[in-house]
DNA sequence: ATAGGGTTAG
């Protein structure tokens, strides 16, 4: 019998050149080598055309995903679709994204179990990867370790990794060093950094985010000054590194050398780190600066995120006039609900109460639902612009037509509504009134403040009793309390006071103005 | 395909 190792071709073309006689007897091998060829080719195109259907079901499948990546119940139905037809097996990209969809979900762990379910049904294969695993596969399932917060399930999957033959690619290292640094595990990010035989950019910039998001600033800096190639999110992440450690001046000076010294152009995402370093340093050119660059390069115009923070930045730099100009030209379809929200904000920080639920009201008028914080915010302008009625409209317009649960800084503003206003009775039973379980200090030091302003012993004593059942070891509260006793003559007590103060090591931080 | 901030009581 004649057997070949090589492919039908190769039989068909050795068959004809061994049988030339004319002999229809002589052809009955060939005849049936033939009828199994022709059987093989039947087969062959059978699979060929199943594989070509199973395509254009996923040809369908793929883009029904891509338009509903956050669907559970379309990427399920998808993922058991195709395990009872067995097409999985065939379509990487369409494994990767049903794992990319699962990851999105409230339920990202679906991924691992598609991950699991696949890699059990190949344990007795020869291979040590299943070839429907690619380094997307890997690179998507580390990807979701990040957002779940499981270092030990990156752990075990980068022993995978390694295991299956992907430990020297730079997307999926790229991705592991991610993983280990963002979840706060440096020194197994440097290590895997350290090992990896190629870097990209990207790599560099998972490594100077992360370091910054868990205040390794120094080594953040020492890699940012050395990495061959830097971009903008380089230059993002270290700036936003110094705005977060309150180190204002160097964040501004490290713009500066980006701006000036190497010619990068700061994106969006660069302005909204800056803009924190400017107000906390509350110099308003800076503001306009950054206000003329963004509006030569179309960031204004086109991103929302960074006109709101402009808004917040001039109202934060003391200039609400300036806000409130740059507020109004926003078109009114460009305005959110964070943009409405800032400039009630930048009102109420100003005790502009009435410009603020001005603007409140043309909000509702647009057609805007003010969310907890747009009512955070109108209620703290109702407190600094001494308007008690109406922070009492808007707390139950709040809770009745918004359905907002207030949480302690609704609270908080209304006891300091109260306070500011001498109606102590009423800010303490408010005080009192707070649910136990979001209750705080801060409600009691603000009606401590009110007491030491209106100068209310008795009611000062007992907010003073409650912040110490609370927290022990802060110093304000002494001071406010010793002052309150001093005022009214009390100066034995207050001396009682200020030496168990001493005793705590209570230490009140001095003041220190901008201007 | 792997990287990144809009608003939040005193």
């Amino acid at each position: 019998m004649f057997r070949s190792r090589r492919g039908p071709l190769f039989l068909y073309i050795t068959n004809i050149n061994t049988y030339t006689s004319t002999n229809p007897k002589h052809f009955s091998f060939v005849s049936s080598q033939t009828q199994r060829q022709q059987k093989h080719k039947q087969k062959q195109k059978q699979q060929k055309k199943q594989k070509h259907l199973q395509q254009k079901k996923q040809e369908h499948l793929l883009p029904l995903l891509h338009k509903n990546p956050t669907n559970l119940t379309i990427t399920q139905q998808v993922h058991s679709h195709l395990l009872t037809t067995d097409s999985l097996y065939h379509s990487t990209l369409l494994f990767n994204t049903i794992l990319h969809c699962y990851s999105l979900s409230d339920y990202p762990k679906k991924a691992f179990f598609l991950h699991k379910q696949l890699q059990q049904n190949y344990t007795h294969s020869e291979c040590l990867s299943p070839p429907y695993f690619d380094s997307f596969t890997y690179s998507s399932l580390i990807k979701t370790c990040v957002s779940l917060g499981y270092p030990n399930l990156g752990r075990q999957l980068h022993a995978v990794i390694t295991k299956v033959g992907f430990g020297s690619h730079v997307y999926v290292n790229t991705a592991l060093v991610n993983m280990y640094v963002s979840l706060g595990f440096s020194v197994a990010g440097t290590k895997v950094f350290d090992e990896m035989p190629e870097r990209n950019s990207v790599t560099w910039n998972v490594m100077i985010t992360g370091l910054v998001k868990w205040g390794e600033l120094e080594f953040a800096r020492s890699l940012f000054e050395k990495m061959p190639c830097r971009n903008a999110v380089s230059w993002t992440g270290i700036i936003d590194g110094y705005t977060r450690m309150n180190r204002f001046g160097e964040a501004l000076a490290l713009f500066r050398r980006m701006v000036v010294c190497d010619f990068m152009q700061p994106c969006e995402v660069t302005i909204l780190a800056i803009l924190p370093a400017v107000w906390q340093t509350g110099d308003v050119k800076n503001c306009q600066l950054i206000h003329g660059y963004g509006e030569k390069k179309g960031f204004n115009a086109t991103d929302i995120r960074v006109s709101n923070c402009l808004i917040d930045t001039y109202a934060k730099c003391g200039c609400i006039r300036s806000a409130s100009r740059f507020f109004e030209k926003i078109s009114i379809e460009r305005r959110n609900l964070v943009s409405w929200t800032s400039i009630i904000t930048g009102f109420a920080m100003h005790g502009m109460g009435k410009e603020a639920i001005e603007n409140f009201e043309r909000m509702e008028r647009v057609g805007r639902k003010p969310n907890r914080v747009t009512y955070l915010s109108v209620l703290n302008a109702c407190s600094h612009g001494g308007l008690v009625e109406e922070g009492f409209k808007f707390f139950y317009k709040m809770v009745k037509e918004g359905q907002v649960l207030p949480d302690i800084k609704h609270y908080g503003c209304l006891v300091d509504m109260l306070g500011r206003a001498g109606r102590l009775e009423e800010a303490e039973k408010i005080a009192l009134e707070v649910p136990s379980e979001i209750t705080n200090d801060v409600i009691w030091r603000t009606l401590l403040g009110a007491c030491s302003f209106h100068g209310n012993v008795e009611m000062g004593e007992r907010a003073t009793r409650k912040i110490l059942e609370m927290e022990r070891g802060y110093g304000g509260d002494y001071v406010l309390m010793s002052n309150i006793l001093t005022g009214v003559g009390r100066f034995g007590d207050a001396e009682r006071l200020r030496k168990e103060m001493d005793g705590r090591n209570a230490l009140k931080k001095p003041g220190c103005s901008l201007i």
